[in-house]
DNA sequence: CGGCTCATTGATAACTCTCAACGCAGGTGG
DNA sequence: CCACCTGCGTTGAGAGTTATCAATGAGCCG
């Protein structure tokens, strides 16, 4: 039987709110899902049924239109969180990204936890505007930034949110050279990007080109001049 | 002396949570304050001091890069909340768009009320976490949507969100014939969807010429055929 | 060693931006 | 009362960036 001690992210998920007893209660309503790459959580325009923490893994949230176009609207780390609690239809799919392991709950369970933890519900609140945040501050990116700086923002933005899990700046290695494995394809990067996948690749080749970064294989990647990169980023 | 009965938004503001006695203990934090149309309450990047509720007019939340290029996160109207509760910077200005009222407490006043009354929070809860479901949904759009997609998209949203202060479908006028005043200079619709303001017109123009909508004026729309309005949007 | 997927590269087209001129409306002052 | 000025919007011509279409290349697994 698995317990809420060892998770991982038991002091930073929105769990961080409850005492003991609480998280024994919440614990039960709960159960752990391991998901693969690729594999879905939620499902677009869907009553909203589940939510969820995230333990381990990246997961993106997506919504398309019709024809097929599709739009990254975010990216979930561990510790965050996942679902529309309180209602309301899904209004973009969740999959993973790499092999996730996910605390799922049923919506009505998890509505009914909550309204009766105001400290949950309290966390639940900050985490949700800092998200807003987020997600506002990309819309700048989206409907302002050009090809390169989109690229160059989004490498940054990605080694900020990786840093907790992987400190890949080798003892020895250089300041500022930092190396990370990219969660997302190409075409993925290019969903969230609002790019193409051949815009997104020739970025790629390009900052290579100038020395900026460097590419050691299709997944990985190294910044070796990240002065540069923030100038790129246009900001 | 003003008090909250009359208030316009009072039972669909997060105020609605409330009962008599804290609705009054509420009061005694805020104050009203009118906004002439171009004026700023809150500018990107400084200490979050202020939150609001918006009771009359419309509102732009806008963030912008050093070289000028802005764009527009957000629009708030009447029963809306504004600002950044629990610390943190505002990520971005709060702006008039048109003549307005709101109720403004300062953050810190605020934040100590909300901790104490966890129905407002659940209620700003759920605000939240809608506007963040909205604020998705328009990444779509500016990351995948053409020009004349998101023009089309945008006056069709305009039309729902400003429908409960002006049902001016005319008595006696056809079926679907909506006609409504803008709120945003054509500039401020460029910042909206992450065009420019020449290609804003020549879009307006456009759905003009093909019968779609009319503009009496600058200001005003009419939209003639919402159905190919619609499809304009791409769905 | 194929056969697959995914990424890169190239050539071309399309869309949107940029720069520039013009037009319209409202306000001001002669 | 009209002329002018100013701000905003429209229109046009051309350039630039990104998308599209197509082919090639690299890695992975059977």
């Amino acid at each position: 039987m698995s317990s809420c001690d060892q998770c991982l992210v038991r002091n930073r998920a929105i769990c961080a709110s409850l005492d003991k007893d609480e998280i024994n209660a919440l614990n039960a309503i709960g159960r752990r899902r391991t998901l693969a790459a690729g594999e879905s959580l939620i499902w677009e325009g869907e009553d909203s049924v589940l939510v969820a923490n995230v333990i381990e893994g990246v997961l993106k949230l997506a919504t398309g239109m019709e024809d097929g176009r599709e739009q990254i609207v975010g990216v979930v780390y561990p510790s965050d969180f996942i679902g529309r609690p309180f209602g309301g239809t899904t209004s973009h799919g969740v999959t993973a990204l790499t092999e996730s392991r996910v605390c799922v709950f049923s919506r009505r369970d998890f509505d009914g936890f909550a309204s009766s933890h105001p400290a949950l519900e309290h966390k639940l609140l900050q985490r949700t505007l800092q998200e807003l945040d987020r997600t506002r501050r990309w819309m700048l990116l989206l409907g302002r930034k050009s090809a390169s700086e989109k690229v160059a923002s989004f490498l940054l933005d990605l080694v900020e949110r990786l840093a907790p899990a992987t400190c890949d700046t080798h003892a020895g290695a250089e300041p500022g050279v930092t190396r990370f494995t990219l969660p997302f394809s190409r075409q993925q990067i290019a969903d969230v990007l609002g790019l193409t996948i051949e815009t997104v690749s020739r970025q790629f080749t390009r900052l290579k080109g100038e020395g900026i970064i460097d590419l050691p294989s299709r997944r990985d990647v190294v910044i070796l001049d990240r002065p540069a990169l923030v100038i790129e980023s246009g900001g």
